[in-house]
RNA sequence: GCGAAAGUGGCGGAACUGGUAGACGCGCUGGACUUAGAAUCCAGUGGGGAAACCCGUGAGGGUUCGAGUCCCUCCUUUCGCACCA
């Protein structure tokens, strides 16, 4: 072994090895059991970035370490490869989208290579491959075919800047996930996939998760949104135009049955039938309506936006009074929930009760509280008004409590046909359809004479062209006539082949099914994913806790019910990790704008009045000061990304691994610090160190466990304990950074432990051993290095994790802390095992502790936790040290 | 507004079931080595106090022999959802 550690040396070797034995390509093995690590698979966006490092590490440490605990582990790896950025850069430099990410790919597969991952390459996947996105398109004609998938033109999010449709769950805040730009509404034909359909059972599933953080399935069941209520129909009364005459009532949806009786007005949505109807002769209406669709999306704070209504002039019946009540359009309404209309009862709603109060609509009172009275007074709006009571002024109903009301007013509806009970979902139905190029063609051919026609399976993959760039306006997929030129499959006629491109959610959605059998030609997945499936163990940040897991729990679904599957859910244990922050500095440059500078490049010192100011040095010579901004998530827009290619050149990959995995717990925030980085470099160091300078004295014998010094077991007891620490740190808690700190306690108590003789070398021979093999999942290259030089055949990663030897971790006497009142007094030492009685007599005769009971005679209780190795003396009058001195 | 998580030294964090608060690391201080620095090694490092001790986990109350941990009220921060009828 070297005497000095050569982090580029060791690693380079150590991947040598693992690529020469193919130590992680793994085969299906029945007598064993398997485990499926996956990580979130990475955009190939040119580079990679700290989160990768720090999501694959994690993942890698988990693989790393359910191997040595015998189990046949899978950890593979692809490419998100279609996708936006990827035709930005090719309208920027004129390469086709093919093209960038294949040269992508190959520069962030060398960068992750570089890490050490533990990753089978023989099944690595691209979504961009004809050979994967082919099964995109078959499972689409499958969903086609179940009613599952299906067209419908509808009101859809329009991105402006992407040019394409976005789907609910891609607007965030009115604007578009990607670019930020506000959302538009626009109508066109949309394939959508019928998620709402399951809605049901993804709901009711996640308590089947309790691998999950409570935090994501938590998360998802507000975005699913199940609300219980009824749907009720109001008839329209006589003066209604015919258009809606044909319909015969207006329906709503609510989940207050129970305050029918308080309805003074109807609200329907900008975009409901009725009000186009209305708005037709009336201009005045048509102006407004127009004006809510521009502005209800487009608002940045849509919550707070001001309500406004138009009545429509029109009237419905009311079900039970048969009372006119008059219908106005809305801006609260939404038309995307429910029936897009609400029955307005100021009474008991606050946002109700805003909007009567604006058009001076009466308010009736028709629930009153259980106990207490009830103020008709209704300035200002009071939110108990919304609480749960007893029906009042409701005629037959009056009299009964929310659920007997709900049930009687239900029950009397339906039996005339103007209601029942109905679950209603927040979830909306997956728009798949995206006016882009670089993305899986959806496989539909429209004909003239036959519509719309499915690709027959034979003809699959419906290829997508890879030598287009596009410019910028709109599909270059609807401009290219070799695309989209084609014969029906039905009748052969010449028809139009479908340009829009599948959402990439779509890709993303089942990829961790195809890693199984990559190679399979002729299905989708094959026995193999029966024997890897369902992944035990995936890893990924939180910003995908609701899109990509919801669509991918969806898409097992639907697959397990075209009986490609046998599992209802496809991630048993999920983590998400926490993101890696740094720094943020900026100045104003001359124009006002701000100008971020990399952390790397700014430098601390004291002004005159011994203030902290930072300064960097300009490409162009002078110096200037810069704010410090605090600490943001590592970006390219604030410019304070750390790049792992540099980090890896400075130190080496396991320095990486090892500060990323110690600096924090795995699903918490990790803030960047140099100082830490070459902490964690000087330990490896130190630990390369050590066993340098242990096994320069040659081989040391075989440990006697029953002859060794106080010493030499104080150094075994470290070491076991270390490693009991250790396997339940990263087995059971996914503590990463306590289980480093429990090796570096253990590499502190090898330093301080001098014992040359035989078995004082055996003693830490054995802890050298410990603590290489249980940080080589963290640190695997010089974990592989030192295995060897610490005289071993076997390569580190084909060794199994150590076993704790309890009897190592025993003790013949144990220290006993004795608190006083709870304050800690002293402490004693007793024979390990010893009666409770040995132990208070001991703790009572202790000096320091008799010095604050007083007289034994104080002694009212005397608490003694063998467990915790504590004993509590209860005195009856505080006493302290003050009555002494 | 609703929902969730979190507030612990100069900093990142530890304390898992209520049982020694501050493990481990960074930083800092002193020392050794060195012409000097870097690196490395040794010692110290929550605050106050000469010491005995006292005080300390966002604030205030409570339960308990014992509370960072449990309960109540409040404050702050972060995240998610946001007119969902």
């Amino acid at each position: 072994m070297e005497e000095h550690y050569d982090p580029a040396a060791v690693e380079k070797a150590a991947r040598a090895y693992w690529e020469e034995h193919g130590t992680f390509e793994v085969k299906e093995d029945k007598g064993r059991e398997k485990y499926y690590c996956l990580s979130m698979l990475p955009y190939p966006s040119g580079r990679l970035h700290m989160g990768h490092v720090r999501n694959y590490t994690i993942g890698d440490v988990l693989a790393r370490f359910m191997r040595m605990q015998g189990r046949n582990v899978l950890q593979p790896m692809g490419w998100d490869a279609f996708g936006l950025p990827a035709e930005n850069a090719a309208m920027s430099n004129g390469v086709p989208p093919a093209k960038w990410t294949r040269q992508n790919i190959a520069h962030m597969r060398a960068q992750l290579k570089s890490l050490g991952f533990g990753i089978d390459w023989s099944r690595e996947v691209a979504t961009c491959d004809p050979s994967y996105y082919r099964w995109n398109q078959w499972l689409f004609l499958r969903m086609l075919e179940q009613g599952v998938a299906y067209r419908k033109t509808g009101v859809v999010n329009w991105d402006p800047v992407d040019q394409t449709v976005l789907a609910n769950e891609q607007v965030i805040e009115g604007r578009g996930w990607r670019t930020g730009a506000p959302v538009e509404r626009r109508e066109i034909p949309t394939y959508y996939l019928n998620i709402t359909r399951y809605a049901q059972e993804l709901l009711g599933d996640l308590d089947q998760l309790p691998g999950w953080p409570e935090r994501v399935r938590l998360m998802q069941a507000n975005w699913i949104g199940r609300s219980e209520g009824c749907e009720i129909s109001f008839p329209f009364a006589p003066d209604t135009n015919e258009a809606m005459a044909r319909e015969g009532a207006l329906k709503v949806f609510t989940t207050r049955a129970d305050t029918l009786f308080g309805v003074t007005f109807m609200a329907i949505a900008a975009e409901h039938p009725v009000a186009t109807a209305a708005g037709r002769r009336d201009p005045g209406l048509a102006a407004f309506i127009e004006e809510c669709r521009r502005g209800s999306v487009m608002e940045a704070d849509v919550a707070t936006q001001e309500k406004k209504g138009m009545s429509t002039g029109l009237h419905v019946l009311h079900p039970f009074t048969g009372e006119p009540i008059e219908i106005w359009v809305a801006n609260y309404v939404l038309m995307g929930y429910g029936e897009g209309a609400v029955m307005g009862v100021p009474g008991h709603d606050e946002r109700d009760f805003e909007f009567a109060q604006k058009n001076s609509l009466p308010v009736v009172t028709v629930v009153r509280p259980k106990t207490g009275a009830y103020e008709d007074v209704r300035a200002p709006w009071m939110p108990e008004y919304s609480d749960y009571g007893v029906t009042v002024n409701s005629g037959e109903f009056s009299g009964l409590e929310f659920q007997a009301a709900v049930d009687a007013i239900a029950t009397s509806l339906s039996r005339r046909g103007l209601g029942c009970k109905r679950v209603q979902y927040r979830l909306r139905d997956w728009g798949i359809s995206r006016q882009r190029y670089w993305g899986c063609p959806i496989p539909l051919v429209h004909c003239g004479s036959c519509g719309e026609v499915p690709v027959p399976d034979d003809q699959l993959p419906v290829m997508l062209p890879e030598d287009l760039v596009p410019d910028g306006s709109g599909n270059p997929l609807a401009k290219s006539p070799a695309f989209y030129q084609c014969k029906c499959p039905k009748c052969g006629a010449d028809a139009r082949r479908e340009t829009d491109t599948m959402d990439t959610f779509v890709d993303s959605s089942w990829y961790y099914m195809r890693y199984a059998c990559p190679d399979q030609a002729d299905a989708m997945i094959d026995e193999r994913a029966a024997y890897w499936l369902p992944v035990d163990q995936y890893i990924g940040g939180i910003e995908h806790a609701i899109l990509h897991l919801l669509y991918s729990r969806f898409w097992t679904k639907v697959m397990r019910d075209l009986g490609l599957l046998r599992m209802d859910e496809p991630f048993t244990n999920l983590l998400t990790q926490g993101m890696v922050l740094n720094d943020v500095y900026s100045y104003a440059q001359a124009d006002g704008r701000r100008r971020f500078v990399n952390p790397t490049d700014v430098r601390s010192r004291r002004d005159g009045a011994g203030a902290e100011v930072f300064e960097t040095t300009l490409a162009d010579g002078p110096t200037i000061r810069v704010e410090y901004q605090g600490l943001g998530k590592m970006s390219k827009s604030e410019n304070n990304g750390v790049d792992p290619e540099g980090l890896v050149k400075r130190f080496g990959a396991d320095t990486a691994r090892l500060f990323t995995m110690f600096a924090a717990p795995p699903e918490q925030t990790l803030e960047w610090s140099d100082e830490g980085v070459q902490g964690a470099s000087r330990f490896i160091r130190r630990l390369w160190n050590a066993v340098y300078e242990h096994v320069k004295q040659g081989p040391s014998s075989r440990l006697d466990t029953r002859a060794l010094t106080d010493a030499q077991r104080g150094l075994r007891r470290a070491a076991h304990h270390a490693l009991a620490k250790a396997a339940d740190d990263i087995g059971r808690r996914r503590n990463f950074n306590t289980a480093i700190a429990a090796s570096m306690e253990l590499l502190n108590s090898i330093g301080r432990f001098d014992d040359i003789s035989d078995q004082g070398r055996a003693a830490c021979q054995e802890a050298l051993e410990i603590v290489t093999l249980v940080l080589s999942p963290i640190i695997p290259h010089v974990a592989h290095e030192l295995w060897r030089a610490l005289g071993h055949e076997r390569a580190a990663v084909d060794e199994p994790w150590p076993s704790v030897d309890t009897s190592a971790l025993s003790q013949d006497s144990v220290e006993f802390v004795v608190q006083v009142n709870g304050k800690l007094r002293g402490r004693v030492s007793v024979a390990s095992g010893a009666e409770e009685s040995v132990i208070r007599e001991a703790a009572l005769a202790d000096e320091h502790v008799m010095k604050f009971v007083g007289s034994r005679t104080a002694v009212k209780r005397v608490i003694v936790v063998p467990g915790r190795q504590i004993v509590n003396v209860v005195v009856s009058a505080p006493t302290g040290g003050q009555q002494d001195g």
